[in-house]
Parts: C-alpha cells; structure tokens; sequence
DNA sequence: GTCTATAGAGGGATAGAC
DNA sequence: GTCTATCCCTCTATAGAC
C-alpha cells in the first residue's frame, strides 16, 4: 500500500498520479458522498480524463477502498494500536474529534459514507459495520477500567453512547459550525461520566506505533478489490 | 395539503395516486436517499411511468418536500406543541425513538437525508438547519427547568447531546440492529443527567393537539415549491 | 389521468491510438 | 500513461396522443 508520507520526489510518476486521484476522490466524496460524485468529476479535479484514472483503478468503487484505506493509515494507530492506556485511547478520539473541526471535508466524507453504507449493498457497508464494531470493542475495555465502579451506564452502552454523540455531534455541526462545539460537548459528556480530561485542546498529534492496527480496512478490502493488484505501474 | 387520515374512498381518484406516489417515495428515499433513487424508481413502485409521477409533482424535489411535510404534518405536534409540558416533551421524543425501532426505512430515511442535506446545496438544506434550530430550542427551554440546578452540562450542551445521540445511535442501529437497543440507550443518558422516566416502553401514541407546529416546514417550501400548486385535479 | 416517444445530459466501462 | 471515441445504460423533463 502507498506511503503517504513518502516524498514525493521518490515515487514514479504513475505513484504520483494515484496519489492525485486519491486526494481528489477524498475532496470530492468529502463534499457530496460517494454515490453522487462521478469518475469524470474525479479525472477533471485530478486534471486527467475518466478513462486515465480508470487505468489506474479497476472501477468507482476502488477508489473508495483506497479513500478508506489511507484514512485508517494515519488514524487506526490512535485507535487500535494495543500498546495504548484506557486513558490515552479517550485522549487520542479527543484529539481526533479536534482535528475534525479544521477538516470539515472529512467530516462530511465520513457523515454521507455512513448514511449510505448502512445500506446491505453499498460497497462500504462491510467496512463500516466492521469499524464501528472495532470502535465499540475497543472503547468497552477501556470504560470498563475507566468508569470504576459505577453501575450506569454499563462499559458497552457508554462506548455506544460515546460514539453516537460524535457522530451526532458532526451532523449539527456540519449544519451549523457556529453554534456546535464539538470538543466542548464531547468532553462535558465524559466529564458527566466522571471521566476528566484537560479543558484545553491538545494541539499536537498523539506520538503512536505507526504500524498499528492498519488491518481494520483489510477484510473488507479483500472481499472486493486487492488495492495492491490495481498500481499497473509496479 | 393532504389530510392522510382522511378515507381513501373520499379521496378523488387523483389524489389517491399522488398519496400512492409519497408512499412510494417514502419508501424508497428511506431504503436509499434521495439523490440515489429516479423518478422511474418511484413510479414503477407506484404502479405508473415516470411522466404519470411527473403529472402530479412539478419535479423531482417536490415529492422530497411533500415527504417530508407528512412526516411533520405525523410528529410535529409530538414535540412543537406549545402547551407541551417539559416533561411530556422527553416522553413524546422517547415515544418517537421507540417507533423508531419498528420502522427502520423511516430512520434509513433521515439518516440518510441528514448527511446529504449537510450540503448547502441540496433542496432539503434549509428544512434540515431549521429542524435542529427548532428542536435544540424546545429541548434547552425543557432541560433549563429539568436540570435544576445542575451546572454541568448546560440546558444548550445537554440539548445538543440529547439530539446527536438518537442521531447518532440510528446509524449504529442501522448498521447492527442486535446490539444497539436505542430507547434503553437513551433512557440511560437521561438518567445520567438526572431524569428518570419509566423503564418500560409507552406503546400507545401520546394523545396531542394535531395541529400545533405545522408550520416547520412551511419556510423551506415556500422556498422551493408550494405543494398546494401542484395538484392539477382540484 | 396516464401513456409513449423523445430530447438531452450524464453515468460507468472498454478498445485502441499515440 | 493518457487520450479520444464509443457503447450502452439511466437520468430528469417535455410534448403530445389517447
């Protein structure tokens, strides 16, 4: 899989252009969704035609497979790396949360593709519910450290309850930016859990494995389009 | 507009067909969105072309506005009903979740709406801002008073929690309807800010005045289409 | 009130030139 | 590696017959 921090000096010229229409794919479902953004309106955002960017991806859908897969190479380590404390899981999505505010683009991606992808045949459906089944494991352990001994809510319900509010959070907001505060509002949900974190944002991405958990997208990835067999230029 | 509770053996034969073509409308944009399903879509599961739909709607749009007007024309009297007590409110909204797990194309229907309408540009934009601006200010006035004294989180916060959770806790539910119980989830924020309500599902409708709130889609179609125009059998 | 026919735009995907 | 050309499909919307 493509390394997004490598320079690109040092990728071929065809590593460059998948690059490209990868950044354009992730702007463009970004804005409108998967299902109402075309191959050509990817090719003209990217400078190319349909057919150019059809030689670099079998068809629509594996340019989504990629969108998905890069976004878990930069987040999955904040999420799923098993090195990480209870506490410091709760910090990293407060981090990420944060970072949300500054990329509306990405919220938006995320906010149509999940709308979408709760339908049995979209092409991320298995993608999403395997993520949020990831998310929630994940989240049960660490309330299950973090909320001690209190019986309400249970580990599996906050961490139900905790996600839902982000994803809530997000449609608010992308409605209204100026009267959602998305980090505020989380943290006072977690301070109503008895669950205390710094008022101030954290400004710095967390330090993590780099390696870690880049795995979540794979199974869905395989039961579609191996992305590594799609770079004819290799 | 329509009055859906009116017999259908009252209703002209044109007016039945239009209701067929919501119904069908519902449907469908509830299976898969607006913007993924044609106008031939919804005439063929109506029992008629795409120009028969096309006869009693201007567009396209038009059938998503009248849509969503009979849901409101449904539930706004639920939660817009000045003489509401502020807990009757909690419990009608509680009632609405509830339904809610009976009727999942109803969920998929916003659920879906909700993110695309997060672009500016989508016909239902404007609905979808003043829905969360009418509901977030019913709820603040309603938490102000059930929150008593409480500091944490402010009536607005708790408002804006309360709504982001069902929102986001549909999508969870959509994605896997075994392991999302959505009233209990709910039930179980309430309590954590201190308002407790009966544990047992309220099954029967909430008897309300049905014609209080009409009105929250009436800016948005004016907007756009005015529904009464587009009936050429009156 | 509903149909067929059609216009005109745009979609995904393929073949083959360069 | 990228293009043009093309196929074939589906879309919204309109015109006009019945």
């Amino acid at each position: 899989m493509t390394d997004p921090e490598r320079p690109r000096q040092r990728m071929t010229k065809g590593e460059r252009t998948r690059q490209r229409i990868i950044d354009s794919a992730t702007e463009l479902f970004s804005r409108s969704g998967y299902r109402a953004v075309s191959l050509r309106d990817i090719a003209a955002h990217a400078g190319l035609t349909h057919a150019g960017v059809l030689h670099h991806f079998p068809n629509k859908e594996a340019t989504l497979i990629h969108v998905l897969s890069r976004r878990d190479e930069i987040d999955a380590p904040l999420v799923l790396d098993p090195g990480l404390s209870h506490r410091a899981l709760i910090e990293n999505i407060l981090w990420i949360v944060e970072r949300n505010a500054d990329t509306p683009g990405l919220v938006s991606l995320y906010v149509n593709l999940s709308a979408e992808a709760t339908d049995p045949a979209h092409p991320a459906h298995k993608y999403f519910v395997q993520r949020y089944r990831v998310l929630r494991e994940s989240l049960t352990t660490a309330f299950t450290v973090l909320l001690g001994n209190r019986d309400t809510p249970s580990p599996q319900v906050a961490a139900q309850q905790f996600l839902a509010l982000q994803d809530g959070l997000q449609i608010q907001w992308l409605l209204e930016p100026e009267v959602v505060n998305m980090r505020a509002t989380v943290l006072s949900y977690l301070r109503g859990l008895g669950i205390e974190l710094p008022e101030e944002p954290i400004l710095r991405r967390p330090e993590t494995d780099l390696e870690a958990g880049h795995d979540l997208m794979a199974e869905a990835s395989r039961r579609t389009i191996d992305p590594g067999s799609t770079d004819p230029d290799r």
